[in-house]
DNA sequence: AATACCAAAATCTTCAATATTTTCTGGTTT
DNA sequence: AAACCAGAAAATATTGAAGATTTTGGTATT
C-alpha cells in the first residue's frame, strides 16, 4: 500500500511517524487535540498497530502525550514548555558548541560556512511564501544548528539536540506566522556566532548562540 | 494472560519494557545480541505486537538499536559509549543541580538529606550480597541523584537525566560485580556533595557531584 | 575463490476478533 | 436541581493468524 514512499522512511511506522510530526509542527494537528487511531487512519492510511507504534514513538519524542487506557493527544504547548525547551536548547547547543570547537577543524568550519550560507538565503527568501517555505526554512535552521554540535564527540547530546530542535519546531513555526520571526538582527546574531567560532572564541560564541535561539521568542 | 502485573506497569508493553529494561542492566541480555521477537516471547510471554512496541520503546531510550528491516539487539556498551554517558550525566546533572539550588527550599533540602541516608545505608548493606541487592541499591541511588535535580524546574531535563541514568545503570552494575563500586570514598564525596548544597556553594557541589558521577568509572 | 541463485528464516504489515476500560446516557433518589 | 448509580455505547488494548517483503545462508556454477 506504501510502496509510493518517496520519503527516506524505511518502514511504514517511521513515515507515518514522520507525516504527524510535519502536521504536528505546523499546528495542522493543535495542541491538546486527541489522536483518535481510527480517524488518523482515514487521514494517512496504514493499520491501527503501525499508529500505536508511530504514536508511542512521538510520545517518547515529547510532540506527543500517552494517557495510558486513554489513547494520544498532542502534546500541550504552554508558556512553560516554550521556556523550557528553549533555555535547555541554548544550555546543551551551548555546550555542544563548546566541545565541537576543542574538535572541529577545517572541514568543520566549512560545513558551518555553508550552512550559514543557506540559513541566510531561506531567511531572505521565507517571508515570501511563508506557507509554502517554512519547512524548507527550518530545514536550514536544523542543519546550521546540527553543524554546530556536529563535531561534540558526544552522540548522545547530538540525539538530545535534534530532539529539542524538534520539540520547539512548532513554536518556532508558529511566531513565524503570526508576526515573521526573521530579521536584520537574527542575520547579524549569526554572523557574529560564525566569526566567534571560527576565531576560536568560546565566550563570544556562546553569548551569540543563546541570544539567537532566544532571541526569536524573548525578542522585542 | 497478564492479569498478575504486580508491577506498577499500567499496560502490557510497559511491563515487557520493564522486563527487558532489567534484563538488560543485569547483563542477562549481553550487549549485541539479538532480541529475536519469537524468543523473547517465550521468555517473557506477550504478543508479537507489543514486544514490537516495547523494543521501539526502548530504542528511543537508547538501550536496544533498531535495525530497520533487521530486528533489534541490545545496544553495545562500548569504553565510548560508557565515556559519553558519564560525561554528560555529569554535566546535566551538574546543571539541574545549579537550578535545583535557585528554587529548591527547606523541604527540598529534607528530601535530600533522607535520599543520602539511604543511599548511604544501602552502601555499607549491597556489598554483603550483591545479586540479591544490586536493584535495590541502584534504586536508592536513582532516587538520590533524582532529588537533586527535582526542583530544576525543567521537566524535559529530568526526564533527560532520568534516561541518562538508566542507560549507565549496566556499567554500573558491571562495575560493582567486577570489583565493588561501593567505598568510603563515595561516601564522603556524597556528604561533601549535600554539605555543599546546604551551603548553597555551587561551585564546591557542582565539583563533588563530577566527581560522584565520574568517580567509579574513571577512578582507581 | 568468487559469484549467482534459490530456499529458509525473520521481519514487517495488515485484517479480524476479543477483552478491557472509559465515557456517555438516562433514570432514580435525595 | 444536584448527586448518583447502572447499563449501553465507544474507544482502547491485546492477541492470533496470515500475506508480503527483506534478509540470510547454503548450494551450485563459473
Amino acid at each position: 500500500m506504501f510502496g509510493f514512499k518517496n520519503d527516506d522512511a524505511a518502514t511504514v511506522v517511521q513515515f507515518i511517524a514522520e507525516q504527524v510530526r510535519r502536521d504536528i509542527s505546523f499546528g495542522v494537528l493543535p495542541p491538546d487535540s486527541r489522536l483518535k487511531i481510527e480517524d488518523l487512519r482515514q487521514r494517512y492510511g496504514g493499520s491501527a498497530h503501525s499508529f500505536r507504534e508511530a504514536l508511542t514513538l512521538l510520545a517518547n519524542e515529547g510532540i506527543v502525550e500517552a494517557n495510558t487506557q486513554r489513547g494520544f493527544r498532542v502534546a500541550s504547548a504552554s508558556q512553560a514548555d516554550l521556556e523550557d525547551v528553549t533555555r535547555l536548547r541554548a544550555e546543551i547547543e551551548g555546550l555542544g558548541l563548546k566541545w565541537s570547537m576543542k574538535h572541529g577543524a577545517v572541514r568543520w568550519e566549512g560545513e558551518l560556512i555553508a550552512a550559514r550560507h543557506a540559513v541566510d538565503r531561506a531567511d531572505r527568501m521565507v517571508m515570501g511564501d511563508i506557507d509554502a517555505l517554512a519547512l524548507e526554512w527550518d530545514e536550514a535552521n536544523r542543519e546550521f544548528h546540527a553543524v554546530l554540535v556536529s563535531r561534540c564527540n558526544s552522540p548522545r547530546l547530538i540525539e538530545f539536540q535534534s530532539r529539542l530542535f524538534f520539540e520547539s519546531r512548532r513554536f518556532r513555526f508558529a511566531v513565524l506566522k503570526e508576526r515573521g520571526i526573521v530579521g536584520e538582527e537574527l542575520t547579524a546574531l549569526r554572523g557574529r556566532l560564525v566569526d566567534a567560532v571560527l576565531a576560536r572564541d568560546e565566550q563570544q560564541a556562546t553569548e551569540a548562540l543563546e541570544r539567537l535561539i532566544l532571541g526569536p521568542f524573548g525578542g522585542p
